[in-house]
DNA sequence: AAGCAGGTTGTTAGCGCTAACATCAGATGC
DNA sequence: GCATCTGATGTTAGCGCTAACAACCTGCTT
């Protein structure tokens, strides 16, 4: 195979530097530094390369010294596509949250990350706007991304979704729902707490505090599961205490505004009941607070407000706006070490326990 | 090279149905359906297959028909790596933000989000947690996915952070920074607005309603240069106009508690002047607002307050909390509408405006 | 009847990387 | 001195998909 041309210059004459440009095949390629092109420069095969990229303590510590120099100047970058593809080894967890925007949700994400980043997992996010069919549209973009984890918010999907988080799971990729711990009968694994638990905790706390006419501000968003499932807990609950109860849906514009709004047409109403309000998040509560306070109402005396999530504002309003505290943070770093937990040993994974509850508290302050 | 034994069955017979489980090699296949065997149930080569998945013209319609029926049969899912390694095709947006549970960042990538799903390119969100360093690994991991565009925050960048982006738009990659727009000396796209003209115009504004005396409150996290810019731009206006004023850090703790306690600290040390407050953002700003309304004091008579963010709270706190509004939605969209636009015709991208300019205003109301 | 356009499908090769095995020198044991 | 082992590197073959082109089959022209 030698070529018989004798003034061809011999191929080991060291070219001076192995440039960017110099792609073998016009073709297909895009330029980019590639294992071989670090291989070439070292001296080295690509299996070198990749071996020392994987496991530096495989390889000779010349070679490795090579390779070190060859790859800073390169500049090479690696391809995890091509890795992915090789090694079927993804470090992609995907996870799907109703709102990225929502601080809600983006706490959670944050903690996620924050657990994942230390062992070179990356998250690919996607939002579904509250609508399960968009959420079936991300489980199904994701998945062609092979990722090492799903995490879907939420215990609702689509019989779509569901069959497809079944099938990952089936197919080793461990799946989570987090925000929820309810139907215990499914194979998903789920880490946060219990809504009807909270509409429980709400109601008697309000009763508990002498409220004889309670409302549940529900959210405006259709399908906010949660919070329609914390509202009807709340209803029964008040029912079987025998204290009269409305679960009013809020008008939909800006949750602030909206919980003054609401607070407004209530008192329009009338009614001279002790009122005890609780809302599908504190935001609408500190509208409805701030709402009480511009009209001197007496809280807790006359109005009892009642918040859930404990945000930062819940804190700061005046004596304090009365809350359901649930751990935003912990949902996510607890799944982050769930995740790295069967990511490493996936065997017991199936032993693990299905679900981590977290205890949602009622943290009491002057509204109430 | 055919196989000697009589004996053995012919290869052509055909077996029943092609299942999961039916792998040909046991072993470096994962077991999901691929394009293969889609093909074997529709009888037709997995290029057909690929064909028909990307551009369903060009196969004949029975023949479409028969693909689509093995599609559902085998419950077919893309693999994207395959796809990007053979195709050089990214369906993959880098987004790198200091943080993602900060909603002053989180509506703007849920802005983009929502530009980008449309096209059907998702989200690779990374965050630095406001450190450099923590960004240049980001940029290198998120660059390992051949990403279709790369989204950095600000202009501040590690001198190999730069590098990398400069050397991904070479590659044709386009690279945009979002939320500042100052320098422009470089070749990246910037969409955002000038936080030195925030800073000017913050100080305009509290000088012009009587303050004489001012503070500009600064974030407490060290690397928020856009907040301390703003406050640099501040103060140099202030001084241009001869009004006393100093720059003082926020305490680091949750933003509304920061805002009471440097209200608190700026009243113990007396002062007699009108004092105008501006903050790196509402929130702290509605902490002091609150914490006024404690103290009973006169705002805007004693004291200005002047927030920067325009978030929901600054128009629900009593008269309203002036503040500096920017569209921080519209980053997102604005940065989705360009990358589109660039890879749909990479030729143009050059010549396009290398800086998309969103103007603040101010929102005058009640604290000022 | 040969040729040719146009529509449909197949063949080949390779994207960049890695698993599995093969190779080969040098060190070790008996 | 020869088998054996060990450590370092190379070879081969693919992961699942797609670009480029080749092949084929109509139907239609000349």
């Amino acid at each position: 195979m030698a070529n018989p041309r004798k003034s061809t210059p011999p191929l080991a004459a060291q070219p001076p530097v192995v440039r960017r440009a110099a792609v073998l095949q016009p073709g297909r390629s895009h330029g980019r530094p590639t294992q071989a092109t670090v291989a070439a420069q070292a001296g080295v095969t690509t299996m070198t390369v990749s071996r020392y990229l994987r496991s530096p303590g495989l390889v000779a510590p010349p070679t490795a010294a090579r390779i070190d120099a060859a790859l800073i100047e390169t500049g090479y970058t690696p391809n995890k596509s091509a890795g992915l593809l090789a090694g079927r080894r993804s470090s992609i967890v995907a996870v799907i949250v109703p709102s990225i925007a929502n601080s809600i949700f983006s706490e959670t994400v944050q903690a996620l990350s924050d657990g994942l980043q230390a062992h070179e997992l990356e998250l690919l996010l996607a939002s579904t706007n509250y609508t399960l069919e968009r959420e079936e549209q991300q489980i199904r973009a994701v998945l062609a991304w092979s990722p090492a984890a799903l995490v879907v918010t939420g215990r609702r999907h689509t019989a779509a979704a569901m069959a497809m988080m079944h099938q990952a799971q089936a197919d080793g990729t461990p799946v989570v729902e987090i925000w929820d711990c309810e139907a215990s009968d499914r194979e998903i694994v789920q880490i946060g707490f219990s809504h009807t638990l909270v509409g429980e905790l709400m109601a008697q706390h309000l009763i508990g505090r002498g409220c004889r006419d309670l409302v549940y501000v529900d959210s405006a968003v259709p399908e906010d599961f949660r919070a329609h499932e914390r509202g009807k807990a709340f209803a029964k609950a008040a029912r079987a205490a025998r204290v009269p109860v409305r679960v009013l849906q809020a008008p939909a514009m800006e949750p602030m505004a909206a919980g003054r709004a609401m607070l407004r047409q209530l008192l329009a109403q009338g009614g001279q009941q002790r009122l005890g309000m609780a809302f599908a998040s504190d935001y609408p509560a500190a509208g409805a607070w701030l709402q009480a306070q511009d009209a001197g109402l007496l809280v807790p005396g006359r109005l009892s407000l009642l918040g859930f999530g404990d945000y930062p504002i819940a804190a700061q309003l005046g004596s304090g706006l009365s809350t359901v505290s649930v751990d935003r943070r912990g949902i996510g770093s607890v799944c982050a070490r769930h995740l790295l937990a069967s990511l490493l040993s996936p065997a017991t994974e199936a032993v693990s326990p299905r679900q981590r509850v977290m205890l949602p508290r009622i943290l009491q302050r002057g509204s109430t």
